[in-house]
DNA sequence: AGAGTGGGCCTTTTT
DNA sequence: GGCCCACTCT
């Protein structure tokens, strides 16, 4: 199946890549795989975007259409770099594939179709934030006894009802397995779900989920739209298969299972997110659920020094469920792995920062350099010791760029202008004005909501409700930089709306709020210049709504580009760097205290822990402090994480000579266990 | 509505 | 040790 598509040779004539000379053997067997089912199982650093972009470029070259590719990935990120890998191999030629997250083709597909499903193209998305204000008023809507203390807060219940959408199971065994404190309130929590869902379809809303949710429900209930998807896509490829959750395996089956050539690319030993959904089980049950698949192992690492991989090799033994896989090494010496036992936290930071300059001395500058940790709180000695000694650094949280509250605020606007059902868009602008807060929000939605509908001005509508006095001068500027933004409803090109809105209305707002006016004038300047190249302004929502990402911004770049990174493993995944320092590698805190007793949870955090290893080229520093200082809770005295112990001892040394640990205490392991607690 | 105070809680995060 | 939330007072 599908191979006829491949086999006729490519209308361009003469193939322009040596696939053969420009991949291993393994990669090039995955790479020239003859269609079908396909997992492609791709250990760590083993080139693993470098197969997916070239498949894509040998799918091209062979004949095939860019337009009958879909190409799904889980961030924009990898979409983006994915995307740019194979222009790179074939110029313009690659122009066409559909390629983005899930959720980006989801949103694709359902303005188009939106109508079929009770919705109407113009939707606008909800973040999370924008989710939890709205489940807030619809919780107190709908009668939830929300002044009860135990009553699940609007976050809480987000959580929830995205679990149960991700993983396609129903509330209340969501509830029973995981939060089984809410199960003698299960009814008011699912009366508030159902309302949930009534509320964004009136106001024409979809949540991050819908957009996985409702494109399935599109294509199962509309087999002529199916077809016509399934028709044009030939070839489907996924990346980081092993996060995917139900709904996104299920999205890939309804629009692959036509022509049934699905290639699916991921490694088992790296899926480090089922407590947000994820199903490890897609992977592992691929080639039962694609009977004929073909699996194709690519196990060469080019990353890291072998030191580094017989640590990851030992660390990913303990875990029960995984393909069998070793990596091995491409790369001949090295250094091997250190493990620092240190006698406090504060010891600890002190060890990682000397060893950081230690390594610049010896020439890798910052940015190649990363200390991983378990939780962000762990690096937060770190921090302290590294402003100290002046190393720069930078550290991988905080919030995105479009999630930020001025952003947010002016995008509100535009949302509003666009699609006038939006409440939660019109109370996040209205609770802008003096004197209107929550409750005021309401009572002005009510008066307007049936009046937005209409095609009426909005100076018009907006007359029907009654503001605050203190904000009634200001209430008939917002009305008309609504018209201005929006004439006849028909909005304008998303910059002009930007700056109309900051110059009627929001500098001001901003000038009296914040104190770093200047630095967020800057950001929305920037915002309305990114806006230029959206031909309107729905499609710049849309974007806005599902690129989080800050990069590509960068109005206020920091010159300063040398700095260490300090990331959560998590985040860290699928980057590198030359040196890697784990820390906090204790019991309860790396394996978390929250896993220990759940099996599957543990071996999770294994596999994180193999994440964070095998994040290193050429230097890794395993540490762990014997006691924590400072720390306001929990217990002082910490254990050798367990991860340490399941490695033969021999792979690790001692930390060098010139930089010892300073207290020397040689520290009892077993046996000594009952003095700790 | 908004400022101020005390009590309880404390992973990981993308879209 | 610090942040977030709920509650109180103005």
């Amino acid at each position: 199946m599908g191979a006829e598509a491949l086999s006729a040779g490519g209308p361009s004539g003469a193939t322009r890549i040596d696939y053969a000379a420009e991949l291993n053997e393994q990669q090039l067997a995955a790479v020239t795989s003859p269609g079908g089912g396909a997992l492609v199982i791709a250990g760590a650093g083993s080139g693993k975007t470098r197969t997916l972009t070239y498949r894509v470029a040998w799918l091209l070259e062979n004949g095939l259409h860019p337009w009958n590719i879909l190409l799904l990935t889980f961030t924009n990120k990898a979409a983006r770099e994915m995307l740019a890998r194979v222009t790179e191999l074939l110029g313009p030629d690659a122009d066409g594939i559909w390629g983005g997250t899930f959720h980006s083709i989801g949103n694709r597909i359902l303005r188009r179709h939106a109508g079929l499903i009770g919705f109407r193209p113009g939707f606008s998305i909800l973040d999370r934030e924008d989710q939890s204000d709205l489940l807030k008023s619809v919780a107190a809507d709908a009668g939830a006894p929300v002044r009860d203390k135990r009553f699940p807060k609007p976050d809480v219940l987000a959580e929830l009802f995205s679990l149960s959408a991700n993983t396609g199971r129903p509330l209340p065994e969501i509830v029973h397995e995981r939060f089984g404190y809410f199960e003698d309130i299960l009814d008011p929590i699912a009366a508030v779900h159902a309302a949930y869902d009534r509320r964004k379809q009136a106001a024409n809303v979809m949540d991050f989920d819908d957009l996985l949710l409702r494109t399935n429900q599109l294509l199962a209930s509309h087999a002529d739209v199916a077809e016509h998807y399934r028709d044009q896509f030939r070839h489907v490829l996924v990346d980081e298969y092993q996060d995917t959750n139900l709904v996104q395996s299920e999205l890939v089956h309804l629009l692959g299972s036509k022509h049934g050539n699905i290639m699916v690319v991921g490694d088992d030993a790296q899926s480090i997110y089922s407590w947000r959904g994820a199903n490890f089980e897609n992977i592992l049950n691929f080639p039962k659920r694609h009977t004929g698949a073909q699996t194709y192992r690519i196990e060469t690492n080019y990353r890291s020094v072998p030191g580094i991989l017989d640590v990851a090799n030992a660390a990913i033994r303990g875990n029960v469920r995984q393909f069998e896989k070793n990596l091995r090494a491409w790369r001949k010496e090295g250094a091997r792995p250190v493990l620092a036992e240190l006698p406090t936290n504060n010891d600890q930071a002190a060890y990682v920062v000397s060893q950081i300059l230690e390594l610049n001395r010896q020439g890798i500058e910052f940015r190649e350099m990363a200390v991983l940790y378990r939780a962000h709180f762990h690096s937060m000695e770190i921090q302290l010791e590294l402003t100290r000694r002046g190393i720069p650094f930078e550290v991988t949280s905080g919030l995105r760029f479009f999630e930020q509250a001025h952003v947010k605020d002016v995008a509100a606007f535009l949302k509003f202008a666009v699609n006038p059902s939006d409440e939660t868009a019109f109370r996040r602008m209205v609770r802008l004005l003096p004197g209107v807060g929550e409750k005021t929000a309401d009572s002005l939605w009510s008066a307007v909501r049936a009046g937005s509908a209409s095609p009426a001005p909005f100076g018009e509508v907006l007359l029907r409700a009654k503001p605050p006095s203190r904000a009634e001068k200001i209430w008939s500027q917002l009305a008309a930089t609504l018209d201005e933004i929006a004439p006849d409803r028909k909005p304008i090109a998303p910059d002009r709306a930007i700056e109309a809105v900051m110059e009627a209305v929001y500098e001001d707002y901003m000038r009296a709020e914040f104190a770093n006016y200047e630095n967020r004038r800057e950001d929305l300047r920037t915002l309305a210049g990114y806006a230029r190249q959206f031909g309107s302004t729905e499609d710049f929502l849309a974007q806005v709504a599902l690129l989080t990402n800050v990069d590509g911004t960068g109005s206020r770049a920091d010159t300063e580009t040398d700095r260490v990174v300090l990331s959560s493993v998590h985040q860290a995944k699928g980057l590198e760097w030359r040196a890697v320092f784990v820390v906090w590698l204790s019991e309860g805190m790396f394996p978390s205290s929250r896993s220990v007793e759940k099996p599957d949870a543990l071996e999770e955090e294994r596999r994180l822990f193999y994440v964070a290893v095998t994040r290193g080229r050429d230097h890794l520093h395993l540490c762990y402090p014997q006691i924590r200082l400072g720390g306001g809770y929990g217990e002082p005295f910490q254990r050798r994480s367990r991860f340490l112990a399941e490695l033969p001892a021999h792979l690790l040394e001692k930390p060098g000579a010139d930089e010892k640990p300073r207290a020397a205490s040689p520290a009892k392991k077993t046996g000594s266990r009952d003095w700790w607690y």
